[in-house]
RNA sequence: CGGAGCGUGGCGCAGCCUGGUAGCGCACCUGGUUUGGGACCAGGGGGUCGGAGGUUCGAAUCCUCUCGCUCCGACCA
């Protein structure tokens, strides 16, 4: 992408609503835009960081078992009805009636819908177990919606939902999804842990939450050290192993780890005093399991081996891409700017030329776009006609992994300067040996983060 | 929903207390000089001061109402 052409409207200065970082970097960073109290249009750098995140969960949902579809975001109040939620929701649902005053809804969430489009299918034990998931904005109408993004009304959120003939298997299901969760915040390039959850209005007696660890995090966590130094399945693993499975999911929760609103100050105790870890960090998702909580006053029902017609057990799996996005910031940055993880930034690099309309840094800059892009190097290319120093900052602002710099000095000899955002390293090299280095830093990327 | 605060060119702010017809920095446009860490000179465009009503000869400024936004608390991916 050249620069020239695209639609990046940095700001110098931060708008005064934004208070935490994130906002501000987001906001900075020509990410996104207010429209109104927690609503937002995504621009162009941070739709990219938003589908490359929707990506990643898609792929290792998808790995897990778990098949996608799309659900409307407009919902009608009768389903709600049907589970008793629509009185008990409250006023964080958003309300609205159509042209015949037919009482519809902004879907907060969609158990009822996926119930109902199960129900409508599948009638035996044989297409168990299923799971369904969607990628889909979501709204609440939050009291106080806050932190850009972190906390919006409308916000994207990957919802799955598992199927079940008892609760053993439902179970297998939710260890399942505990294991695609490691997987996929692991390919984000960030630490989350899994804490024990309340399980909230939503019901139900297992649930875990996923904090991204960030010192700015709203949660406190307590989790003792171990957890840390546990190893996340790579791409092999195989989800069809219900008890391999069930034995990640007991070693990644033998350990304590909680955040404040679930702690426990007497099991804390027990925790060897050089062993506890005191954090924070920022929920990104949430997984529940349900059992038959709206199957059963949604008749969802299936029928059994033993020819009779039992209520499916299950489970909900959240995480908000829109969310992470911001926590990957609040995770990642320094006082200039945004520092992606190597392996979800929303370019690869960043080419500066910082002689625009000299003939010989303009081929060289050009040729190298070609050659990066052809090898499948995501590059954005400020072609623009800036000064040095904004240029810089610009780049960093962005937080793309690497720069590569070339202008008129470094050219003579041959050089472009490689700066690596996240260390701040920085050398000359030819542009041979730039193309080696960057090669080498995809190949490796991809072997740990790849799908 | 309780408490606090803020709305003045695109962004950041001053002016308000003590009414006199809007200003600064950045950004933007034109010309020129520059060009390796947010340049300089000259010229220029853009705001009915969130909205409505009131007081007054006169309101960004005082009064009333209203809308929007932010922060703290209770709740949430």
């Amino acid at each position: 992408m050249y620069l020239s052409k695209y639609f990046l409207p940095v700001l110098k200065e931060a708008p005064r609503e934004a208070e935490i970082v994130s906002h501000q970097l987001m906001l900075r960073a020509g990410m996104i835009k207010q429209q109104s109290a927690g609503i937002y249009s995504w621009l162009p750098l941070g739709l990219k960081m938003l589908r490359k995140v929707e990506q990643v969960i898609r792929e290792e949902q998808n790995r897990a078992g778990a098949v996608e579809v799309l659900m409307p975001t407009i919902q009608s109040a009768d389903l709600w009805r049907e589970s008793g939620r629509y009185d008990d929701y409250g006023k964080e649902m958003l309300r609205i009636q159509d042209r015949h005053e037919r009482d519809m809804l902004f879907g907060p969430t969609n158990e009822e819908m996926i119930t109902d489009i199960f129900r409508s299918y599948v009638r035996s034990y044989k297409d168990l177990p299923l799971n369904l998931y969607h990628i889909q904005w979501k709204f609440r109408d939050e009291v106080r919606p806050r932190f850009g993004v972190m906390r919006g009304r409308e916000f994207f959120m990957k919802d799955a939902y598992s199927f079940d003939l008892d609760e053993p298997s439902s179970r297998a299901a939710y260890y399942r999804m505990f294991v695609s969760y490691l997987r996929t915040f692991d390919r984000l390039g960030v630490t989350a842990v899994p804490m024990r959850a309340d399980t909230g209005p939503i019901g139900g007696d297992l649930s875990h939450e996923f904090l991204i660890l960030a010192d700015t995090g709203e949660s406190e966590v307590f989790c003792h050290g171990d957890t840390m130094k546990l190893p996340v399945p790579d791409r092999n693993i195989d989800y069809s192993d219900d008890a391999a499975i069930e034995g990640i999911f007991k070693d990644w929760t033998s350990n304590y780890a909680r955040t404040d609103e679930m702690h426990d100050e007497n099991l804390w105790a027990e925790v060897a005093e050089g062993d506890r870890m005191n954090a924070r960090g920022i929920e990104v998702g949430h997984i529940f399991h349900f059992g038959t909580k709206y199957s059963e006053p949604m008749g969802a029902k299936v029928t059994g081996p033993d020819g009779k017609d039992h209520d499916v057990y299950m489970g909900s799996y959240g995480i908000g891409p829109s969310r992470v996005v911001a926590a990957l910031i609040e995770a990642g940055h320094d006082e200039n700017g945004i520092i992606w993880p190597d392996s979800i930034a929303p370019f690869d690099v960043g080419l500066i030329n910082l002689r625009v309309g000299d003939e010989a840094v303009d081929s060289a800059c050009v040729d190298l776009y070609n050659q990066l892009t052809n090898a499948g190097f995501d590059v954005l290319y400020d072609d623009t006609d800036g000064r040095a120093g904004g240029k810089f900052a610009l780049a960093d602002l962005i937080g793309l992994p690497w720069q590569l710099i070339i202008g008129p000095r470094g050219l003579k000899n041959g050089e472009i300067e490689v700066k690596h955002r996240a260390t701040g390293e920085r050398e000359n090299l030819s542009f041979e040996a730039t193309m080696n280095k960057l090669t080498a830093w995809q190949n490796d990327v991809n072997e740990r983060f790849g799908g």
